[in-house]
DNA sequence: CTCTACTAATTGGTCAGACCAATTTGGTCT
DNA sequence: AGACCAAATTGGTCTGACCAATTAGTAGAG
């Protein structure tokens, strides 16, 4: 292991090989915006040159942004797509680039993961077994307010996916999956009020132990609802001019 | 184009180079169980054997697989990874193969489709133009329960597609545009009650225009979840026994 | 018989160079 | 301007080679 812990927190995604490090390169310089939409790849012997490396890699290279949605390899050449056109695997690395968009896109993922873990508890309650519903709440235990290291973020994370286990809806696991490698781990510690915190984990716990999935639905919105407003202020600008900046 | 309507609505995924075919063929085995998680892939030199091709190919194919979060490669050889650590881009594949979940999947779509419309059309309404709300009412008018061909499957993607046009969340887009690229094309037509389609639209259409966003949003997630009842009496089994069918 | 240590085979990673078919490009002619 | 054609470019395919790391097999020590 001779790899520091601040290697693992700033590089969230290590390139395993030379296809894997070129892709990477390039694919920030879409995110930033260096290629526009539309414009052509370099071609695959440019890229050649300018990596110092062979085709093999290089194609590997493509065909992996090819997969991320962010270009379109034709015979004759390689063209950049919307970034609106490309996978959910694009979301960290746009978040550990784009300073500008950063608050806003954490705006979008809590307004959508909200919606996600409502969903995933209302259909857990429907068919969650006395135990199981007691593991959901052992989770929720786990929040203790008064030290630091507990963090309502991460026991939320949790929470979602041991519902998804429960109802064991496939698309919603999947789409779990992508939020989660793209985005937890990237996501600032924001200080948020520990005690409305205890009495939103307090809420869900109720609502978890009495099976009241409107009651938990609810709550979950309700919370994240109030840490979206947070954001909004400590950006300190208002949702709609920020919608632009895009 | 001298490809026949019967081969593109079968094929959604034609593969465009021998890697992306030979990709497409190890996908479909995975999926189908051929090999389970944790197995080792055949080696690249073995893959070269069985496929007629050559390395380059092959590895670019390993490479999607990759990408799609299926296999695992490592320097000593590539492991298989549990379909449900895989990207939503599984979703069409798993529709088109696996006979026997279909009808649970799409319940799960059904599931969490109409809690991300419900959730689109929230934020649209937050911020939508008098010129946007007409457009979308524009877009429900478009259903007409008299002629076959107006699908309100259709008419749902694009409402949620021009909402997402408005708020401008990228998240939500981006896992829009998986869902649609996987699911929509692949469900078969339902037979569904015009009539109550019709109320449906309506109540929308009213709720979009009075910028009334818990109608809408209350509304949306009636509907589907009539469709989803409708869905599991069609399976003709109860949604707890085809938990486990997978 | 079990466990360890070493060796050999296998595997993925990298690289160079070649040919083909299709597209793109640039120039020419009408 | 526009249509047309030839050349250059580009992605697709293929061969064969070497390296480093992992894995599997084997012999030895306990």
């Amino acid at each position: 292991m001779n790899q520091s812990l601040h290697d693992i927190a700033s590089k969230a995604d290590s390139p395993k090989n030379r296809a894997e490090e070129i892709a990477f390169i390039l694919r920030d310089e879409i995110l930033i915006g260096q290629y526009r939409a539309g414009e052509r790849l370099p071609s695959e012997r440019d890229l050649v040159a300018r990596f110092n490396s062979n085709r093999g890699a290089v194609r590997e290279a493509t065909k992996i942004l090819s997969e991320l949605g962010l270009v379109s390899i034709q015979p004759g050449g390689a063209r950049i797509v919307a970034v609106e056109q490309a996978t959910l695997a694009v979301l960290g690395p746009l978040l550990d680039m784009r300073e500008e968009v950063r608050p806003q896109l954490i705006i979008e993922f809590v307004e959508v993961f909200s919606a996600l873990v409502a969903l995933s508890a209302r259909l857990a309650m429907s068919q969650a077994t006395e135990q199981e519903r007691h593991n959901l709440a052992a989770i929720l235990d786990r929040f203790d307010p008064e030290t630091e290291s507990t963090d309502i973020r991460s026991i939320m994370a949790e929470f979602m996916q041991a519902s998804i286990d429960i109802h064991n809806n496939l698309v919603l696991r999947l789409i779990g999956n992508g939020l989660r490698s793209q985005i937890m781990g990237r996501l600032d510690q924001t200080t948020s009020d520990r005690a409305s915190d205890r009495a939103f984990v307090d809420a869900m716990r109720e609502g978890v132990l009495s099976s009241n999935a409107d009651l938990l639905a609810t709550t979950v919105i309700r919370h994240f609802d109030e840490a979206r407003k947070r954001l909004i202020e400590q950006a300190e600008i208002s949702p709609s001019s920020l919608r632009s900046k895009r």
